[in-house]
DNA sequence: AGTGAAAATGTTAGCGCTGTCAGAACATTC
DNA sequence: GAATGTTCTGACAGCGCTAACATTTTCACT
């Protein structure tokens, strides 16, 4: 694993600018990390040397010898939809400062690929780790568990964490939404959503919409799931199918918003109003959605303050402080227009 | 920099390991690594001895002493569009399998920013550094020469390549768009764009689009940009801007499609008929604005495939393959219904 | 049984840095 | 001038692993 094409060989070392400096390695190291008391004159000999050698100092070999790294492993479901993004952005914002750096994997929502790359990214000793939900195979949680570091879970609140957990209540998500729709007198309910097997947290919203819409006594007249990941596009092509062959569904509850905007583009297309023929209903509260001619009923969620806080978490932590074991950032529900 | 909160130490060695198992530790590491012959017997004993007391190998130290990691330095200017993502997927889906890990950070578009993130990189000692775009401060320039590392611009093919650049010309995207618009006999352009003096790529779009309007004898009416980051409601805003400033405009071309979809749906709102009142052209294609009643003109630009192959790029070099400088991937326009 | 080559395993010496402790230089107090 | 403290600097060991070489075992083939 050595590099090629080096010219210049980037092997300088700690003890050829402690070289060039006329101090030793541990004084250079000392200025590099402002630790330690360093006389003026001499860090200004030491920072002139590191810039006339080019040296770039080696995190690898000083992270072995302190026992600790800096860098921070994140393991998200999914980068094709900007929900995850948004919350990789509110922990960058949080962590870089002080140095941190996210190391990002992604599971394409397979529990079986979470455990490979924990286990992958527990190697690199990292400082935290950030995991997404709190659903995982029980091996992956045990190894999680003995890892003795700070664990964030994500996006989810209804489970137990394991370490700390920040995110919202998905199972309340589906049922205000659920709740919100009885209230405006919808009573033929759908729901269109993409592969439930895989996105845990959206199985949650529809599990508790259809019980509250089956408890109030409404009816649930049929569903459409597309296999792949959410889109724009299936989400419309979804809803042709939905009402094909059920004409007479008055609200459909999306699995996210970018399914629903493609369920509102149907209807534009096809001239069906919304909301007096159909009631429409997303999740996410992307910013797309709220910019169309009629606004995209939704639920707004925190996504890049979850990020936020989980980087605050993982500070915290790191400086000695408590952090609740569960923070519930919860969510806003976005009347819109379309319902 | 040392972990908290543990309950059994994570700190097993492969001394541990060797221990339990009966061998040396380089029998283990041989094990571990897959590397060197090892009798069927041995591994096996091996593998229990890991699985049995629970032991996560150290990379930190592997990479020390093998002067080299698996981790790969990525350094993109945004992750509130999906654009970046959809380039850090495609870098995902290329390496992971090959146990590269992405490190992440974001430069916010602040090529200020971008030098202190390659320092912090670099001292990662990572196989290989993707950058963005081939407009880099002098002295960050400079630092990946000196680096010695396999380093790979994405998204642009404008510039002289550092190491390996792969990307498309954006310079042609914006005559292209300009050739398409005039061909169809539009005379009248608007330009409607984000902060450009950091969005280089946006920038230089807009720059050939004006001057091959201007060339071709036809009138550039006006522009908003806007302070911000790019969002479909800021498009939308924006366009309301330009035509409350100059109502004779036939055509605007936007920044990218988020804006675009922005000002697609100020028309709705307002009933301006696209593309007989105002034609809209994107870029990017994102698959939103496909899904749009009528399909949005714009490029498509290969954001997952640029991600890709900059990782295949990257594990080419690693085997020591010749690598192309420049790959201009190209880009696709997609003449849609809004022009 | 004897040979050589290949397979399997082990020994040794670091990778480049930082923690720890010790010592030198200098200032301050009695 | 001695005692005490404070600031600054350095020597040394070792973090956990792997490259390189050394050695032992295995085994096919004379």
């Amino acid at each position: 694993m050595r590099a090629r094409r080096g010219f210049r060989q980037s092997t300088l070392t700690l003890a050829d600018v402690a070289k060039e400096a006329g101090v030793s390695e541990i004084t250079v190291s000392r200025v590099i990390r402002a630790r330690g008391s360093v006389a003026e004159e001499t860090r200004r000999r030491v920072q002139t040397a590191i810039s006339k050698i080019g040296y770039v100092p080696n995190r690898i070999a000083g992270s072995l010898a302190s026992a600790g790294s800096d860098l921070i492993g994140v393991i998200i479901p999914s980068l094709g939809n900007i929900v995850f993004p948004d919350v990789l952005r509110g922990l960058h914002d949080a962590i870089s400062e002080r140095g941190f750096r996210a190391v990002v994997s992604v599971t394409d929502y397979r529990l079986e690929s979470e455990r490979e790359l924990v286990r992958s990214l527990l190697s690199w000793r990292p400082a935290a780790l950030i995991v997404t939900g709190c659903e995982h195979e029980p091996d992956t949680r045990q190894m999680l568990v003995n890892a003795g570091l700070t664990i964030v879970e994500v996006m989810d609140a209804d489970g137990e964490a394991i370490d700390i957990a920040i995110g919202m209540s998905h199972a309340r998500a589906g049922r205000e939404t659920a709740a919100f729709l009885l209230a405006r007198g919808y009573r033929r309910f759908g729901y269109i959503g993409h592969d439930l097997a895989r996105d845990l947290r959206a199985c949650k919203r529809r599990e508790t919409f259809t019980s509250t819409v089956r408890e109030a006594g409404a009816s649930f007249a049929g569903e459409v799931v597309t296999p792949g990941r959410s889109s724009v596009p299936s989400g419309r092509s979804a809803l042709a199918e939905l009402l094909t062959a059920h004409g007479d569904i008055d609200a459909v509850y999306f699995s996210n918003d970018d399914m629903a905007i493609g369920g509102v583009f149907h209807c534009m297309a096809e001239g069906i109003a919304i909301p007096d023929k159909l009631a429409i209903v997303g999740f996410n509260g992307l910013a797309m959605g709220q910019a169309l001619p009629q606004p995209l009923t939704t639920i707004l969620t925190p996504r890049f303050d979850i990020g936020f806080r989980a980087g605050l978490a993982v500070i915290a932590r790191f400086d000695g402080l408590e952090v609740p074991r569960l923070t519930d950032v919860g969510f806003t529900l976005l009347p819109g227009a379309t319902a």
